[in-house]
DNA sequence: CTTGATCCGGAGCGTTCGCTCCGCTTATCC
DNA sequence: GGATAAGCGGAGCGAACGCTCCGGATCAAG
């Protein structure tokens, strides 16, 4: 009862503090594992509590991903941050690398951003990041103009794709679909000739996940 | 009793046979609509009958799903042939575009692929017919030599990822990404640093689907 | 028309999954 | 230590889905 309204949440007895944060370390191993397909069960016992306890910390499934985000973002931006330190505007390449492997890595780390709001704040700053990325490709001549921020986003959906299929069978082809990719983005004669997706238009595809 | 053992399935009563092909196209235009994920009873009340009917007629689902690669593996094969028409390398462009685009209009069309074995004939000859085409790219140096046709079958996934995410918001954005994908595949300086998919992997991917 | 094999609809089964409810336990404050 | 608010586990609910079963309808051979 020693905190105020402002502070996010009442105070949590001790073994429910330590519990909640047990639900989060084994919510992000299962879903990092098995996708956001696995099930409540699982991630309690990975706690080990009961799938009640699970859902008097958070009010359901989604809640508990969405507090998952957080991490996922503060990852992106962290190897965004390594990749402005990398020279000759191949920063941008670095990062669509780092950030590819992570989401091999962690199955369910990109659609787990359904849920977040656009504004965001890490999002934002991710953005930014990428933004100044791109640029500097495009300063040093390793990217043509007519790319934009939100093609890079289009990309991340594409190699998602090319995770999810072929995971199993062959976890790092990704990395040539990847190199192909990048190649297409390299200066060129040929113009694209097909409009870009708007911002408003990424947002909306990231909030009409969560319905 | 009339047919031998020889012909597929014995012969079936008027009406049987009827609500069979009433099923089959009742299955493709609600899996078109809504995915793969589409529940068995909503094809049946598609076909005007009850889901009982269906379960006469075909073993499972899955079964059903099978019945109907035949008619993507025949667009595609028509697609291809189309493309094999035009000149100077431009074919294997145009067919990506034109199965892209059926793609987008047909939800599982892709992930219905799961269920056939991988020496259907029809695949086979798609698969010849693809090569063709790659082969004809390359000698008018539209692509680069070390881009395999198990790249082409990683490019479908990808663009797949894409047309998932994005047809309710931007239907036509898949577009782009193919064009940036193209770009990709042209004659560079810069090799691609990454082994391609074996034959052997692609073919994995497809039959792990089915389990 | 009769007769019987064939086919039909849809209620309902079993399973899975997200989520709730309640009798018992435990931390915390005096 | 005693009182009590807070927390706990896990049985079980309801919805969704693939699939089965059976009493009654229907086609077609004689």
């Amino acid at each position: 009862m020693s905190t105020t309204l402002a502070s996010e949440h009442r105070q949590l007895r001790r073994d429910a503090a330590e519990n909640r944060e047990l639900l989060l370390a084994a919510a992000s191993r299962v879903f990092a594992e098995q996708g956001l397909g696995a099930g409540v069960e699982e991630i309690a016992r990975g706690a080990g509590v009961g799938v009640g306890t699970l859902y008097r910390r958070f009010p359901n499934k989604d809640a508990l991903i969405a507090e998952l985000v957080q991490d996922v973002l503060d990852r992106m931006s962290a190897l965004a941050s390594e990749a402005t330190a990398i020279p000759d505007g191949r920063g941008l390449e670095h990062y669509l690398e780092g950030s590819s492997a992570y989401q091999a890595d962690h199955r369910g780390c990109l659609p787990r951003l359904w849920n977040t709001p656009v504004d965001n704040p890490a999002l934002v700053q991710l953005r930014q990041k990428i933004a100044a990325l791109l640029a500097d490709a495009k300063r040093h001549g390793r990217v043509r103009e007519e790319i934009t921020a939100t093609d890079l986003t289009m990309i991340s959906w594409s190699i998602r794709g090319v995770i999810e299929t072929t995971r199993d069978v062959a976890p790092e082809v990704w990395r040539r679909h990847l190199a192909i990719l990048i190649a297409g983005l390299r200066p060129s004669q040929e113009p694209l000739h097909h409009k870009p997706l708007s911002r408003a238009q990424v947002d909306r595809v990231l909030q009409d996940r969560s319905g």
